[in-house]
DNA sequence: ACCTGTGGCTGATCAC
DNA sequence: GTGATCAGCCAC
């Protein structure tokens, strides 16, 4: 069976191939589909908004009223014939102090409606995307400045390898400017682009060009019928960061915009140095750095090329590099465009749980079967982390329970207590199945020979695990309808109670458990425990080591739960265990892998996580002798001022907005931090989500940091200012914090410990 | 208007 | 100096 059939998680309308959904006359919608030519159709559809209401509606004598099955709170369903009918309505209810809940986009009205999604049975390669830069003058990507001067360049690509620059004549600006702008418009409607992509489009590009095109009076009418650009102000949550940015809408088209991809991407990753395109794309490998410099820098001069010539070149690099970064970002959005009654657009910015929730409202709204209200938020506690040694361990072993959430869910019945109709547990049930099956069908595909099937499996089943993963935060997510917060804390004390069962267990056995976080476990199997530590006495237990783990691993297994799998998937040669949450790993092949704020969080700065790096190294390879030596190295460099200004300086992200930092030191709500007294000074717009990179300079007195702070774009090579003093002196408290902890010191005490 | 969850560590600042 | 608080980032 075709994942596509599930109507649970698809929809129940198979209509294919369609790629944009817009309000239409009134009582209609138009929607656009793509034919197998490549041609786009429209199709005009009654459009039938819908408002849930409980039961005291009844005195209202509304037309369209009908009563849902069940007996949960909005058990009506008032139905009317446009999107203004449906605006009269709430204002309506509201009036009259009713209850009712109604959704506020009017695409998700029609295609829950409908049980419609986009882009069924269209490959993603058959969309029509169109990349947009706009180029300032100055090069400067802030919009404050760029949107005060006409703009230097327009460059457009598409993804069939379509690209042009539009190129305003700076001798007569003014004209050249406005035809630009009526050229970019005529492009858009002549290649008719399903999705406009763009780096930071939503904060640079799209306002800099409304802001020109009003300037110039020039109508940016890209609706596919003709509609304008509108925008509104908007908000976005990306894990612990908050970003403001006007979001623009056009009819009948989507906007995707890497730079917001970038960070969603980053989330899950946390590998990327930056959200500029140029870190981006550098990260990616999709520019060479003999490109980059050529571009940049004095290569390019020897190759003769004029300023145009070199201008040009790094505009069309700039939207094939946005291409690039879609082809590799969007392809998961795509999938779940075809699942989620969402726009395109709109499926990037909202959350998992949102998205749940949606498919909860859409199947409930099928079967006619009335939906709660949000239950009441609680707070209730979560996993299991504990740190039992600490130090460096040997022959290390990793055990975890095989996604511990989603199968005490289904094993223990923890489902939202409204949900009557079973979803939570169809739509979780059938994930996994299908995540298995993508996952299957993908090891089987050849990646090279069937490279977009491959591809698109990948992001299939990746798709799924996300989703999968998300169905226990739902659980807890306030403002989900079917949310169950004792549900959500019946999961987690499940698995608390698994994790120290199993711990019981490990250490009954002879094993020393070192650190646990919610399912996994690290721990030194009984026989190295017993044979001590050293290199050679571990080698001579090794013989058995397979056998005694297989042994571990089967016994395990007995004591849990049918349904509960535990993998041992992992063995490492040595583990620096230095606090919950907070250790490193050096594998059987020699490599390093760290993980926790307090080893390698950005908060340091990039030479104490390169020190640390190479000192937990020497650590885990039992030469602490060695960081001494290490030490000096960096004093050296650090005093000789050898230091690339990256290695020293410090990034920190902007959370709040610039006013409301100053209204918070006013209120002496917070303390002052340098990288927003940077931002105040410079008097240049930085916005929340944005980066300063700043170093502390010398003072001649002993200053607070944020006094002392100079932004690291202001640094001077020939004319070195920073603090060595301050910065050696970060080193030193390195080496201090972690001196107790070498690998002699902590044989002894592992020794101990096991007998 | 927007929003998956809890647990944990650290650096910087400030009140005491 | 010490402890409290906040912000930022990370693990799962």
């Amino acid at each position: 069976m075709a994942f596509e059939d599930n109507e649970l998680l698809f929809g129940a309308d198979k209509t294919p191939r369609i790629v944009a959904i817009e309000l239409g006359e009134t009582g209609t919608v138009r929607v656009y589909r793509r034919e197998r030519d490549g041609s786009t159709v429209v199709d005009v559809e009654p459009f039938h908004p819908f408002v849930w209401t409980d039961g005291d509606i009844t005195d209202l004598g509304l037309e369209n009223a009908q009563k849902l099955a069940g007996d949960l709170r909005y058990n009506w369903l008032v139905t009317v014939d446009s999107w203004k009918e449906l605006i009269a309505l709430r204002n309506g209810l509201k009036k009259a102090g009713r209850n009712f809940f109604a959704l506020s986009d009017p695409v998700q009205h029609y295609l829950s409606a409908t049980g419609r999604t986009l882009f069924k049975q269209l490959p993603f390669e058959e969309l029509k995307r169109l990349q947009l830069e706009v180029l300032s003058p100055t090069g400067e990507s802030d919009l404050a400045d760029a949107s005060q001067n006409a703009i230097a360049s327009i460059a457009v690509s598409d993804n069939n390898g379509w690209q042009q620059l539009i190129v305003v004549d700076p001798e007569n600006a003014e004209e050249s400017e406005r035809d630009a702008l009526k050229q970019l418009t005529a492009i858009i409607k002549e290649r008719d682009p399903d999705v406009i992509e763009g780096h930071d489009l939503f904060r640079f590009d799209l306002p800099c060009l409304v802001a020109r095109a009003r300037k110039a009076k020039v109508k940016l009418d890209w609706g596919r019928s003709g509609g304008f650009l509108r925008s509104r102000p908007s908000r976005l949550q990306i894990a612990e960061k908050t970003i403001d940015y006007p979001k623009f809408q056009v009819d009948g088209r989507h906007f995707v915009d890497t730079f917001l991809l970038a960070q969603f991407y980053d989330v899950g990753m946390r590998t990327l140095s930056g959200f500029e395109r140029l870190d981006v794309a550098q990260h990616f490998g999709f520019c060479d750095t003999a490109e980059i410099s050529a571009l940049t820098g004095k290569a390019l001069q020897r190759e003769y090329l004029t300023k145009s010539e070199r201008f040009r070149k790094r505009a069309l690099c700039a939207v094939q590099e946005t291409r690039a970064l879609a082809d590799l970002l969007s392809p998961s959005y795509f999938i779940q465009a075809q699942i989620f009654p969402y726009n395109y657009q709109d499926v990037i910015v909202r959350g998992n749980a949102t998205r749940i929730n949606a498919l909860f409202l859409r199947e409930y709204l099928r079967q006619r079967h009335s939906i709660p209200e949000m239950p009441m938020a609680r707070t209730f506690e979560g996993g299991f982390t504990a740190i039992y040694f600490s130090g460096v361990a040997r022959n290390v072993w990793h055990c975890d329970v095989a996604s511990l959430y989603p199968s005490i869910m289904l094993q223990f019945d923890c489902f939202p207590v409204t949900d009557q109709l079973q979803i939570f547990r169809h739509l979780l049930t059938d994930l996994r199945n299908f995540r298995l099956e993508a996952k299957g069908q993908m090891q089987l595909a050849d990646k090279e020979g069937e490279r977009p099937r491959w591809h698109h499996l990948h992001a299939l089943q990746n798709t799924f695990k996300i989703l999968i993963n998300s169905f226990y935060g739902y659980l807890g997510f306030a403002q989900g309808h079917f949310a169950d917060f004792d549900a959500a804390a019946r999961v987690t004390q499940i698995g608390r109670d698994l994790l120290q069962k199993m711990i019981a267990w490990l250490n009954e056995r002879g094993a020393q458990v070192i650190e646990v976080d919610t399912d996994g476990i690290y721990f030194v199997p009984p026989s190295s425990v017993a044979a001590g530590v050293s290199p050679a006495k571990t080698k001579a237990a090794g013989t058995s080591a397979s056998t005694e783990i297989d042994e571990l691993r089967g016994g395990l297994a007995k004591e849990l739960p049918p349904g509960i799998e535990v993998e041992f998937d992992e063995r490492f040669d040595a583990m620096f265990s230095y606090k919950a949450k907070n250790y490193a790993l050096l594998t059987r092949g020699g490599d390093v892998i760290i993980k926790g704020g307090a080893l390698k969080s950005r908060g340091l700065e990039k030479f104490q996580r390169v020190f640390l790096e190479e000192m937990i190294k020497l650590i885990m390879q039992e030469k602490s002798g060695e960081i001494a030596r290490l030490r000096e190295q960096f004093e050296e460099r650090i005093r000789n001022r050898e230091m690339p200004i990256e290695m020293l300086m410090k990034t920190d992200t902007l959370q709040d907005s610039l006013d409301k930092y100053r209204a918070k030191i006013a209120g002496s709500a917070r303390n002052r931090a340098a990288a927003y007294e940077l931002a105040v000074t410079s008097g240049r717009n930085y916005k929340p989500g944005d980066q300063i990179s700043y170093y502390i300079k010398a003072t001649p007195k002993k200053v607070a940091a944020y006094a002392a702070a100079k932004l690291a774009s202001e640094f001077d090579s020939q004319n070195r200012d920073e603090n060595s003093d301050y910065y050696v002196a970060k080193l030193n408290e390195l080496v201090k914090k972690f001196s107790g902890i070498t690998a002699e010191a902590t044989s002894a005490k592992q020794e101990s410990l096991a007998l």
